[in-house]
DNA sequence: TAGATTGTTAATCGATTAACAATC
DNA sequence: TAGATTGTTAATCGATTAACAATC
């Protein structure tokens, strides 16, 4: 396993996959680069050189197959079998989570969910089991859960994710707005809303 | 006014912001470009390069005065007024955002909530009244809203943006996984949570 | 002055774009 | 075959890194 592709095209390869994933439901079996580039904003050049990721996938002449373009970004995205996730955090942020309708769509199942609080332990939300952040370690291997979405406030972040990682998670989707440290063999995502904000106000102000 | 910063450059740039801000705090007058790469994670000359964005602001010998830093980029960020946020969608997620202790923190104010459900409408949570959203386009002009929320569900998305649009916002920070379109005065910033989970798993499956 | 650290220039690296021969 | 569109190469563009003279 080579691992040469760049964040960049990483993202633009996510979009080709939701885009052919469309199109097959709509029963389109082959586009050109230069409507997959229309359709997902990018350069026919760019479509062409980033779908060469994996070899030649397409018919000169014709365009691509978009089962084939399928077959092959599932393999990218590791979509061969379902991805088991864990939430910690079960507050606003975490119930949105849970109830997010594109994250099961997309092959993403949180099959548990941590918190501290007592009201909420115990109790199952949209079929969801809710444990006591103790349990992390416990829990997390039993269910084979892989991910870890981390939506607890700052200071109880790196306290959480030490568990996650402890209990064998491979992935972290952190929300909080502190810097974690993982140890090397994990991943770590970061949505920092407030960091979101500020970029979009510094296109207000022009500098972009 | 230029346009020069990259979208890198003005990531970096945000958190060079939030470390000062820190260092102020404590008491720290001044940081070498160093210290401030040791403290997020960029490197010393990467940091230098960045700094001298706005002209020489450090101190040959020294260092960065941290208030100096402070200064030039809060020009940068636009934070010499307060930010009026308006949310449409008080949803989970809706009620993360409103509760999220960041965005007041940064400047952000959430100053009025848009929804459809009558059960919400007319009550304030946390002190923050909430509207039908077909009071959009009357409620932030007269409000001063300058920047929208749009936390509904992806069918709703480009309806709720088109009347923040027209009541004249000037960003909108979208959380519906729908590309919406959008007059090019008005800056569009996306998170995508289910794409944030799939660079994970490309993470994991070891592409990046 | 000596020591430290900046700002800047040149070199390197990587990503995007353009062009076109290859090929269905 | 003629027409269309790919895959690839070379050219361009921009961002990062390294090195060091300038300077406090």
């Amino acid at each position: 396993m080579q691992r040469k592709l760049s964040i960049g095209t990483v993202e633009r390869l996510i979009h080709y996959y939701r885009c052919v994933e469309e199109l097959i439901i709509e029963g389109q079996t082959c586009i050109s680069s230069e409507e997959l580039a229309e359709k997902t904003g990018y350069t026919p050049a760019q479509v062409r050189k980033d779908l060469t990721w994996h070899g030649a996938l397409g018919v000169p002449g014709k365009g691509y197959a978009t089962d084939v373009v399928q077959q092959v970004l599932r393999k990218l995205l590791g979509k061969h079998r379902p991805r088991l996730v864990g939430l910690v955090g079960v507050g606003h942020l975490g119930l949105a989570l849970l109830r997010h309708p594109d994250f099961h769509k997309h092959g993403f199942h949180i099959v548990a969910g941590f918190d501290k609080e007592l009201t909420k332990i115990g109790h199952s939300i949209d079929g969801v089991y809710i444990y006591d952040v103790s349990q992390i370690e416990k829990v997390c291997p039993l269910l084979k859960i892989e991910m870890g979405l981390v939506a607890v406030p700052p200071l109880e972040a790196q306290k959480v994710s030490d568990a996650l990682i402890r209990a064998g998670v491979l992935g972290i989707l952190n929300f909080a707005a502190v810097r974690l440290s993982v140890p090397s063999h994990v991943h770590l995502e970061n949505v920092d809303l407030s960091i979101e904000l500020e970029k979009l106000s510094c296109r207000i102000e022009g500098w972009l």
